[in-house]
RNA sequence: GCGCCGGUAGCUCAGUCCGGAUAGAGCGGGGGACUUCUAAUCCUCAGGCCGCAGGUUCGAAUCCUGCCCGGCGCGCCA
């Protein structure tokens, strides 16, 4: 990368002036930076200016020293020292003629990172089997999904899992709910309880199990609960799954609550907790000592009536997944779970853990409005918007590019009216007409007989036209976007970064006519465009959003 | 009351981690560009006490302190 080697370069010129300056001690790694005035050159450094403070020198002195120190160095047209101490470098448009090769070169793998074998598991959407998926999980589902593909770009080997609790309070009413609806459906009216699920959902579950499963109801109350139960939840996490597939969500694995109990991991994690002094009982509940790692308050473990909490079977599940062999745990949580933080990570202590190895990634709460007014929603009552019907209303890409346009920390909002429309209120459609437009291009050139030469064949020093050089700068800096956005959990940079391609993209093609009678032109041209729609499509993957050969015109769509 | 997250253009948001030069983008508003590879596009103009007040620094949207406003959370709920 360019930058690298500009970093490395400023670092020669500022260890070779280091003696005469009389600066000692250790050096800062110089910062490479790109200017936003075109007129400060392709990239500066500001090193002169935090190391000048050191030494009794200015700032200008310095860089000019370290200017003069400099080695020779290819692609560098001119260097000068410019304000109060930045050193800033012109380059030649060489450089960016290579990136068009490295990226004929590499193709889908231009920007990621080599594989290493560090082992990452990110688990995320985790909601209980106890109703489909609704608008609420829809931000969840998008940024783990994104971070996992990310993270894969940035070398990581990932895993995504799905944790469910399927055990517990929120089971039993879901239970019952459903049994008493399975009941009614076999003649025998039954009320579902007050505190339980109501939506319609509820009924099909009930209708269903009554004709497949009539035998049950001659069961004992306890054992026709857990039947009725146990199946409807098999069938809400088949709906669950089937949604996350058309929302291009998918995991390598899921892992029951349930099936930790039966293990018996819960109790073991819980016994183990106690060993090590990290637990204790109290008031006839099972505590713990969380206060002892940063936490605000200890952590009931097992409950006064014997049956774990949630947060019981979480550290079992810690230890779960420590012994599958990860290197790093990603938990992706909503907001309302940040004081949750302390209890998993201090938990991982405890057990012997590294707690840096688990990292939670908050995201905060999506405002989901239709015409800018606010779409009711209570689970219990059954008046969600579900994510498939909002997937039916906006499509899988518009709903996943909208929830990946903003930083995870920033409550948005996300109007169902505004997001289906195929308006310039939609980057989504801005970002995929920019590939369907170079995937014509490509077409036009062929129907016109035009053979793409191989790219050692072609000049490709004869883009420099303003637009060409622009474009060709953005997609010399995914690479460092893609590291950058990976390191920071923060998939909105990839979005961002393939509006500004597109933008790029959409200029040139206003500016340069790329299939011309100019033969060398059309060649480079052609390079160029794909080039650009190799790394578009690099791009919305990472996002999970298709890239379309082709978009047809919509009626009203000015 | 305590904790976490936001507060940047009329609106929605980048930029804050790791301080740099004249703070960016989209939408909306004004004005332009289609006999040309898709006008779902492009060009141009207007629009900013970067929540407020101090502090650190050669330099602060960015770091520190206090405050204001909004969201979320705060012992055997999930």
């Amino acid at each position: 990368m360019i930058e690298d080697d500009l970093r490395g370069w400023f670092r020669s010129g500022l260890e070779a002036a280091a003696p005469e300056l009389g600066l000692d001690g250790e050096l800062p790694e110089p910062e490479v930076m790109e200017p936003r005035q075109k007129e400060h050159g392709d990239f500066a450094t500001n090193v002169a200016l935090e190391v000048a403070s050191r030494i009794a020198a200015s700032s200008r002195t310095v860089a000019e020293a370290i200017v003069a120190a400099l080695p020779p160095a290819a692609f560098v047209r001119k260097v000068e020292v410019a304000g109060p101490g930045f050193i800033n470098v012109f380059l030649t448009e060489g450089w960016l003629h290579d990136v068009l090769r490295r990226i004929a070169a590499e193709g889908a793998s231009y920007g990621t990172a080599p594989r290493t074998e560090q082992r990452v598991q990110v688990e995320f959407v985790s909601a209980n089997p106890t109703g489909p998926l609704h608008v609420g999980h829809a931000r969840n589902a998008v940024l783990g999904d994104a971070l996992a593909r990310l993270l894969d770009a940035a070398g990581w080997t990932v895993e995504r899992e799905y944790y469910y609790n399927d055990a517990g309070g929120q089971m039993d009413r879901f239970g019952a709910s459903v049994d008493a609806s399975y009941l009614s459906h076999l003649g025998r009216p039954t009320d579902i309880p007050e505190d339980g699920y109501h939506g319609a959902y509820i009924d099909e579950l009930g209708r269903e199990l009554a004709v497949e499963e009539p035998g049950w109801a001659a069961l004992p109350d306890e054992e026709r609960l857990a039947a009725v139960r146990g199946a409807a939840a098999a069938r809400v996490l088949g709906w669950i799954d089937a949604t996350l597939a058309r929302f291009n969500v998918r995991f390598d694995s899921h892992v029951s609550e349930a099936a930790l109990d039966r293990k018996g991991e819960i109790a073991q994690a819980i016994d183990q907790l106690r060993a090590s002094g990290n637990a204790y009982e109290a008031e006839g509940a099972v505590w713990f000592r969380s206060t002892a790692f940063g936490d605000d308050k200890d952590r009931v473990l097992v409950r006064s009536d014997g049956r774990h909490t949630y947060f019981g079977a979480d550290c079992a599940y810690l230890i779960d997944k420590f012994d599958r062999g990860f290197d790093h745990l990603i938990y992706v949580w909503g907001a309302d779970h940040h004081g949750d933080i302390a209890r998993v990570r201090g938990a991982a202590q405890a057990l012997g853990f590294e707690p840096g190895a688990v990292e939670i990634v908050i995201h905060q709460w999506v405002s989901f409005l239709r015409g800018g007014e606010p779409v009711p929603m209570s689970k219990r009552a059954g008046t969600f918007v579900s994510l498939d019907e909002l997937i039916d209303e906006v499509g899988a890409d518009a709903a996943r590019f909208h929830l990946l346009l903003f930083g995870n920390d920033h409550t948005m909002r996300f109007d169902i009216e505004t997001v289906r429309q195929r308006s310039m209120d939609n980057p989504v459609y801005y970002v995929q007409y920019g590939h369907a437009r170079i995937a014509s291009i490509l077409r036009t050139a062929k129907e016109a007989g035009v053979v793409l030469q191989p790219i050692g064949t072609v000049d490709l020093a004869i883009l420099v036209e303003p637009a060409e050089t622009e474009l060709l700068k953005a997609l010399a800096e995914v690479p460092a976007v893609i590291a950058k956005a990976a390191a920071l959990r923060a998939p909105h940079r990839v979005a961002h970064a393939s509006q500004d391609l597109a933008a790029r993209f959409h200029r040139f093609y206003t500016e340069c006519r790329v299939v011309s009678d100019d033969s060398a032109r059309t060649q480079a041209r052609l390079w160029l465009c794909r080039a650009s729609g190799s790394v578009l499509a690099n791009l919305l993957g990472i996002l999970g959003v298709s890239a379309p050969e082709r978009m047809d015109r919509v009626e009203g769509s000015t």
